[in-house]
DNA sequence: CCGCCGTTATGACGCCGGTCATAGAGTGTG
DNA sequence: CACACTCTATGACCGGCGTCATAACGGCGG
C-alpha cells in the first residue's frame, strides 16, 4: 500500500476493489471511491464514461491481474516449493490479514459474482476473465511443479473454488479456522498429484 | 416448490431468499419481496417490524436449515453411501439447477456474506448460524460413514467450502465444470478418510 | 495574448430504496 | 350492535444513488 504516487485514474480502481472487498458492489457508491482514492468527482465521469459498470469491471480485472501475479511472488517465496506449500501460501495472505485487521474484507471476485452474475451486465464476463488470470499461472505452477498438465487445470480450479468458499466461511464465522481446515484437509491431495511422476499410484 | 399454502409470512422468507440468491442482499427491495411472494406490502411492516434486517435475517436461517435437511435426504438417496457420493449429490443439485434454468441464482449464505460481513448488523451471525446449522448434520452423517469424529467437522467444513466456491465459479463461467471438478477431485480424498477403520490411523 | 484541451467543480435531476404514519378492512367475541 | 384485534392499504417522507449539464480551471503551444 505504500505506493500512492500512481495516477488518479488507477487510485480511483484500486479504490474501488478495495471498497467491493468490503462491503459488496451496490453497497460502494462512486462518490465514495473518488472520496477514498483522494480523487476529485469530477474525473469520474471523465476516465469512466461507461459509468459504474465500466468502473467495478476494471476492479475486477485489477483483481484478477493482481491475484495472478502473486503465484509467482508466492512460489519463489517457498523453501521448497510443493503444490501444498503454495496453497497454504495463497490462504496465509488471507489468514494473516483477517488476524491482524479483522474480517472486514473479502474477495472482491466473489462480490462481483454474486451480485452482478444474473444481471445482463458486462461484468459477469469481467469476473470470468478475472478468475482466468488467476487460475492460468496456477495451473502452470502446478504443472511447473510436477502435476501433470491435465490435472493441473483441474487442481487450479479446485484451489480457488476450496479457497474462495473458505474465505466466504471464515469472515461469516469471524474465525480463520475454514481456511486453516482447507490447508491441512487439501495439503496432501495436491502434493499426491506430484508423485505420479515416480510411480503409478494404483 | 408446489407448497404454495403456507402462510404470507412464510411465503416472504422464502421469496426473500430466492431474491436474495439472484441479485443479491442489495438489490433485493421489500417491496420486490411482497411482490414475488404475492403479499400485500402492508405485510412486511407487520411481520417483520425489524426492517429489511430482520427479514433478511430469517431468510439466512431459512437456508441455512434447508441446506441442513437435504443433508439426510441425499444420504437416503444415495444407493450405496459414501462421502464422495454425498458430496457428488450436493453438487448435482446445482448442476442440476445450472443445466436446467440457468445460473441465475447461487447461495444466498454467500451473498450475504459477501454484502454484511463488514456492516456491524446482525445478519452477519444469521450466516454464521445457518452455515452451522448445514455443517453438524453434514459431519454427523460422514460420522456415520465411518469418518473419525476428528475428521468428520474438518471434511463437513472443507465440503462446503469448496461447493461454495465452485458455486461462484461456475456462475461467473456459465459453466458447471468448476462444480464437476471438484466432485471428481474432492471425492477420493473424501472416500480415504473412510479406510482408517481398516488399519490404525497411529 | 489567445485559444485549446485534458481535467476538475458543482449543482441539479430523476429514481428508487427503506421506513413511518395513519387509516381502512376483515373477522370473531361479548 | 359494539368492540378488539389482526391484518392490509396507501401515501408521504427523507435520503442516497448514478447520471447529466455546464462551467470553470490550468498549463502549453501558437
Amino acid at each position: 500500500m505504500g505506493e500512492e504516487r500512481r495516477g488518479p485514474r488507477e487510485r480511483m480502481v484500486f479504490s474501488a476493489a478495495q471498497l467491493i472487498r468490503q462491503g459488496g458492489v451496490a453497497a460502494t457508491g462512486m462518490r465514495e471511491v473518488a472520496a477514498h482514492a483522494g480523487a476529485p468527482r469530477g474525473s469520474l465521469q471523465h476516465y469512466f464514461p461507461g459509468g459504474k459498470e465500466q468502473l467495478v469491471d476494471e476492479a475486477v480485472g485489477w483483481a484478477g491481474r493482481y491475484a495472478g501475479r502473486r503465484i509467482a511472488r508466492f512460489l519463489a517465496g517457498l523453501a521448497e516449493p510443493t503444490p501444498s506449500g503454495l496453497f497454504a501460501a495463497m490462504a496465509a495472505q488471507w489468514t494473516d490479514e483477517y488476524t491482524a485487521d479483522g474480517f472486514g474484507a473479502g474477495c472482491p471476485l466473489a462480490a462481483a459474482t454474486v451480485e452482478c452474475a444474473a444481471a445482463g451486465g458486462s461484468t459477469r464476463q469481467a469476473v470470468a476473465a478475472a478468475f482466468t488470470t488467476w487460475r492460468t499461472p496456477l495451473a502452470e505452477a502446478l504443472a511447473g511443479l510436477g502435476v501433470p498438465m491435465a490435472r493441473a487445470d483441474s487442481l487450479a480450479t479446485l484451489m480457488i473454488s476450496t479457497l474462495e468458499g473458505a474465505i466466504l466461511m471464515s469472515r461469516a464465522a469471524q474465525d480463520v479456522r475454514p481456511l486453516t481446515t482447507a490447508v491441512q484437509e487439501l495439503g496432501p491431495l495436491l502434493d499426491a498429484a506430484v508423485l505420479v511422476r515416480g510411480g503409478p499410484p494404483h
